[in-house]
DNA sequence: TGCTTCACCATTTTT
DNA sequence: TGGTGAAGCA
C-alpha cells in the first residue's frame, strides 16, 4: 500500500490535502468535486475532464472525511473504465480504493447477486449468460412451444425480451400486455424462457440487472443493507443508463440522496440497447434539489474542431444546450474528401496514414471510425496492401470463437451442474457419438423429473428411450466430467483446470487430429485462454474473494469481458472500429468514412426516426480528435453485393463551411498503375487527390467499364515466394482479379494478397 | 450421425 | 459480398 499520492499528502489528510486536491481544477470542475451531500448532474461535454471530476470528487470525499472508502460505489459502464477509474483514484488516494466498489453496473449486480441470490431461488453458483448463450436458450424454448422459428425469429423474440427486461416488465406484466400474434408468441416464450434459466441457475446480461432490482424491492433487509454499504454513489456515462439501472440508483439512493451523475446527453447513442436518454434530461426533475453543473471546457480537441461539433449538433432539438470551447489553438481545418467509391476511400485513407506517420503521428494515435462493422473489410484489405499495421477492434472477439466458448462452456458446466446450455454446447463437442436425439431425451427426462441435467446424463440408465450405444458414450462423457468436477475440487488454480479439461475431455486431441491450419490456430488460443488462467491466478493470490471459488470468479469476469478491454495502446497499430466503439476514446487524429446519406445516418435509423441519435454519433466521431479530423464519402459503394450511389451525408452540410476543406479525388481506378510495381498505391493516391475533378460526369453515366484487363496473374500454385515482412511462403492458391493465397512458413499464416500490389517475389 | 449444399439475409451492441 | 442455418444426402 502507498502513503504518498500525486498531491504529495498521505492518505486522507484533512483541509489542507482536501485544498490542494481541488487547486488545479477549473471553477466549474471545483464546483462539481466540492459539492457536498445530495444529488449532484454533472453535464460533461466531450473532454471536458468527467472522469478528472469524478475521481477527484471520491479524493474530496474521504479527504473531508465526508465518506470512507468502502461506503463508495463508483459505477462505469466498461471494465477498462473502471479499471481506469480505479487506478486514477489510487493515484489519488493511495491503496485505500480496494475498499471501494469500482465497477461496472454488470458486475456490481453480479457481485450483489453471488451473495444474495438463493433469495430470488438461483444457486449461489448461478452462471451468467452472454448473448449467444441466452440466444441457445430461447431458441430451445421456441422450439419446445412448436413456435416455427421462420414466422418469429429467435433473434427477434430475444430482443423483444430484453428490451421488456430493461424496462423491467416481467414475462407475466409483458403476457398481460399482449397485441398481436408475435407479442403473443413473446409472451409464451419469455415464460418459459425465465423458468428455464432459473432451472438451469443461469443469468442472462439483463438478468443481472433485473435480478438486483428485484432483490432490492422485494427484501427491505437487503434493501437496508445496500443503502447502508454505498452511502455515496457516482455514475459515470450516466445518459446510457436503462430502465433497470436508472430503479437500480433510485432504491440504493432514494434515502440518502448522495448521487452524483455524470454524462453527456449529446453522447447518448445507446437507445436500441434501452438506453433512456430522458434519464439524464430529466434528473432535474427526478431530484428536485438537484445541484447542476455544467463543464463546456474542453481539454482534448482544437477550437475548429470544437467548432464543427458544436455546429452539427445544434441540429438536434431534443437536447440541454452545452457550447464546447477551449484555451487551445484553432488548429487544422476538417477535411471532407470525395472518394470513387469505397476502395478510393481506402486508398485515401490509408495514404494519408501513411503521410501521418511519415510527418511524426504515432501510428496508434489514428484511428478510422465507421457506421457499419462491414466497411472495415474493404480498409483492412487496403491497409494490409499498403503494409500499415493496425488493429480492429469489434467483430468476433476472443471470448466468441467457437474453441473458447467450448471451453468456457466445460468451466461453467463444472462450475453449475444444473447449466444446460453449457450442457449442449459441450456435450457432443469433440465428438464422442451423442447426437441431437440423444441430447433432446437427456434434457427433456431433466425438465420432467426437475433434476439438474448433470444428475440425469450422471444416470444415463435412467433415462427412457436411449439405446444402450448412447448410454455408454453418455456414461464415458459422465465419467470424464466427474473426473474434472473432482479435479476443481482439490484445487485453486484455474489454469490446472482448463488444462485439465483440455487434455481430458480429448479437446486438443481432436485438434491435432486435424492437421489444418485452422485447427492449430485454436490450439494457440485455448493455450492463450490457460494464459488467461495463470494471470488470473496469479493476481487472485494477491486479493482472493471468499464469497465465491476462484473457478466461479474466473467465469464471472471473463463474461463480463468487453471489446475495448481488448485495445492494445503500446504497439504502433492505427485503431478501427465502429463509432459507438469510439465513444470515451480520443486520438490526434480521426477518420470518419462512408459519410454517406443512407449508410450515416443509416437508412434504418431515418425510418425509424432515430436522426438525432445519429447525429449524436456523428458528435461523438468527431469529437474523438485531438488534432486532425478526416470525414470521407464515397459517390459509389457496394454493400453485400450490389453497389449503389449515394448522396454525401447531411451531416457534412450541417458543419459550419468556414471550417471545412474539401477534397474531390478521382483516384485512377483499377490496374493502370500496376506497372510501376507495388508500393507505388500511396503517391498515387496522393497526387489524384490533388487533382481535383469535378463529379460533374452526371453521377450515373459512366459505371466505370474502362478498365483495362488484368496482367496476366504470374503466380501458380506451389511457387515459393518471399514477402519483406511475412518472410518465406507458398503459393497455396490463385482467385480471380490476382489474388494469391500464400502460406508463410515464419508464423504459418496463410494470407490473401493482391499479386499486383503485393511487395512479393517468387524464390527461383 | 455428419457432411455438403443451397437459400437467405445483412446497423449500431458498454454487459 | 460474406456468413449463417436448415434441409438433403451418403
Amino acid at each position: 500500500m502507498r502513503d504518498e499520492t500525486e498531491y504529495g499528502a498521505p492518505v486522507a489528510a484533512g483541509a489542507d490535502y482536501a485544498e490542494r486536491l481541488v487547486a488545479d481544477l477549473n471553477p466549474r470542475q471545483r464546483e462539481a468535486v466540492e459539492h457536498g451531500e445530495g444529488p449532484l448532474l454533472v453535464l460533461a461535454g466531450a473532454g471536458s475532464g468527467k472522469t478528472r471530476v469524478l475521481t477527484h470528487r471520491i479524493a474530496w470525499l474521504l479527504a473531508t472525511g465526508r465518506a470512507r472508502p468502502s461506503e463508495i460505489l463508483a459505477i462505469t459502464f466498461t471494465n477498462k473504465a473502471a479499471g481506469e477509474m480505479r487506478e486514477r483514484v489510487d493515484r489519488l488516494v493511495g491503496g485505500v480504493s480496494r475498499a471501494m466498489w469500482v465497477m461496472t453496473f454488470h458486475s456490481a449486480c453480479a457481485r450483489i447477486l453471488r451473495a444474495e441470490a438463493p433469495r430470488l431461488g438461483y444457486k449461489r453458483a448461478f452462471t451468467i449468460y452472454d448473448e449467444s448463450d441466452s440466444l441457445r436458450m430461447v431458441k430451445r424454448c421456441v422450439e419446445e412451444l412448436d413456435i416455427d422459428p421462420k414466422r418469429f425469429a429467435p433473434r427477434a423474440i430475444k430482443s423483444q425480451i430484453s428490451a421488456a427486461k430493461n424496462q423491467l416488465v416481467d414475462s407475466t406484466e409483458y403476457g398481460n400486455a399482449v397485441g398481436g400474434p408475435f407479442e403473443e408468441a413473446v409472451a409464451d416464450v419469455y415464460n418459459l424462457y425465465e423458468r428455464r434459466m432459473v432451472e438451469a441457475s443461469a443469468m442472462d446480461f439483463d438478468d443481472l440487472l433485473v435480478r438486483t432490482v428485484n432483490l432490492l424491492e422485494l427484501f427491505a433487509d437487503i434493501r437496508e443493507k445496500y443503502r447502508r454499504i454505498f452511502r455515496w454513489v457516482l455514475v459515470d456515462e450516466y445518459q446510457d443508463t436503462n430502465r433497470a439501472q436508472y430503479r437500480l440508483l433510485q432504491l440504493l439512493c432514494e434515502e440518502h440522496r448522495n448521487l452524483t451523475v455524470v454524462g453527456d446527453d449529446f453522447q447518448s447513442v445507446y437507445s436500441f440497447r434501452g438506453a433512456d436518454i430522458r434519464n439524464i434530461l430529466e434528473f432535474e426533475r427526478d431530484f428536485p434539489d438537484a445541484h447542476t453543473v455544467l463543464l463546456e471546457q474542453n481539454y482534448r480537441s482544437t477550437q475548429t474542431i470544437l467548432d464543427a461539433a458544436n455546429g452539427l449538433i445544434a441540429h438536434n432539438e431534443n437536447q440541454k444546450r452545452k457550447q464546447l470551447w477551449t484555451d487551445g489553438p484553432r488548429g487544422d481545418l476538417v477535411t471532407i474528401a470525395e472518394l470513387d467509391d469505397e476502395h478510393a476511400e481506402a486508398r485515401y485513407v490509408a495514404s494519408e496514414i501513411n503521410r501521418l506517420v511519415e510527418e511524426g503521428t504515432p501510428r496508434d494515435q489514428i484511428a478510422v471510425f465507421y457506421r457499419m462493422n462491414a466497411q472495415s473489410r474493404v480498409l483492412e484489405d487496403t491497409l494490409v496492401r499498403f503494409e500499415i499495421p493496425y488493429q480492429v477492434i469489434g467483430g468476433t472477439k476472443f471470448y466468441d470463437r467457437a474453441e473458447i466458448k467450448d471451453a468456457v462452456a466445460y468451466l461453467s458446466l463444472v462450475a453449475n451442474p444444473a447449466d444446460a446450455v453449457s450442457f449442449t454446447r459441450v456435450v457432443n463437442s469433440p465428438r464422442r457419438g451423442i447426437g441431437q436425439q440423444t441430447q433432446a431425451r437427456l434434457l427433456s427426462h431433466a425438465n420432467t423429473i426437475g433434476e439438474d441435467i448433470w444428475d440425469v446424463f450422471s444416470n444415463p440408465e435412467q433415462v427412457p428411450g436411449l439405446g444402450p450405444q448412447a448410454v455408454k458414450a453418455v456414461r464415458r462423457f459422465a465419467d470424464v466430467m466427474a473426473e474434472l468436477r473432482e479435479r476443481a475440487e482439490s484445487t485453486d488454480s484455474v489454469a490446472e483446470i482448463v488444462e485439465a479439461i483440455l487434455q481430458r475431455t480429448g479437446y486438443i486431441e481432436a485438434l491435432e487430429a486435424e492437421r489444418t491450419v485452422e485447427a492449430e490456430g485454436r490450439i494457440e488460443n485455448l493455450e492463450e485462454l490457460v494464459g488467461v488462467a495463470a494471470e488470473f491466478d496469479t493476481n487472485r493470490e494477491l486479493e482472493g474473494d471468499q464469497e465465491q471459488t476462484p473457478l466461479e470468479e474466473f467465469l464471472a469476469q471473463i463474461r463480463l469481458l468487453s471489446e475495448q478491454d481488448n485495445l492494445k495502446e503500446q504497439e504502433s497499430l492505427a485503431t478501427l472500429m465502429s463509432l459507438h466503439n469510439a465513444k470515451g476514446l480520443e486520438y490526434d487524429a480521426v477518420f470518419v468514412i462512408g459519410c454517406e446519406e443512407g449508410l450515416f445516418p443509416h437508412s434504418r435509423s431515418v425510418e425509424e426516426g432515430n436522426l438525432e441519435e445519429e447525429r449524436r454519433l456523428a458528435y461523438v466521431g468527431v469529437t474523438r480528435a485531438r488534432e486532425r479530423l478526416w470525414l470521407t464519402f464515397a459517390r459509389r459503394r457496394s454493400l453485400h453485393g450490389s453497389s449503389s450511389w449515394n448522396l454525401p451525408s447531411r451531416f457534412l452540410s450541417e458543419l459550419p463551411e468556414d471550417l471545412i476543406d474539401r477534397h474531390v479525388a478521382t483516384t485512377q481506378t483499377g490496374w493502370a498503375s500496376a506497372g510501376e510495381g507495388g508500393r507505388s498505391w500511396g503517391s498515387n493516391a496522393r497526387d489524384a487527390v490533388l487533382g481535383g475533378s469535378r463529379r460533374g460526369e452526371g453521377g450515373f453515366s459512366a459505371p466505370e467499364r474502362r478498365q483495362p484487363t488484368p496482367p496476366p496473374v504470374p503466380y501458380s500454385v506451389g511457387d515459393d515466394v518471399v514477402h519483406p515482412s511475412f518472410g518465406e511462403g507458398v503459393i497455396t492458391g490463385v482467385e480471380p482479379n490476382n489474388v494469391v493465397v500464400v502460406r508463410f512458413s515464419g508464423d504459418g499464416s496463410e494470407r490473401k494478397l493482391m499479386a499486383d500490389y503485393a511487395p512479393l517475389k517468387k524464390v527461383a
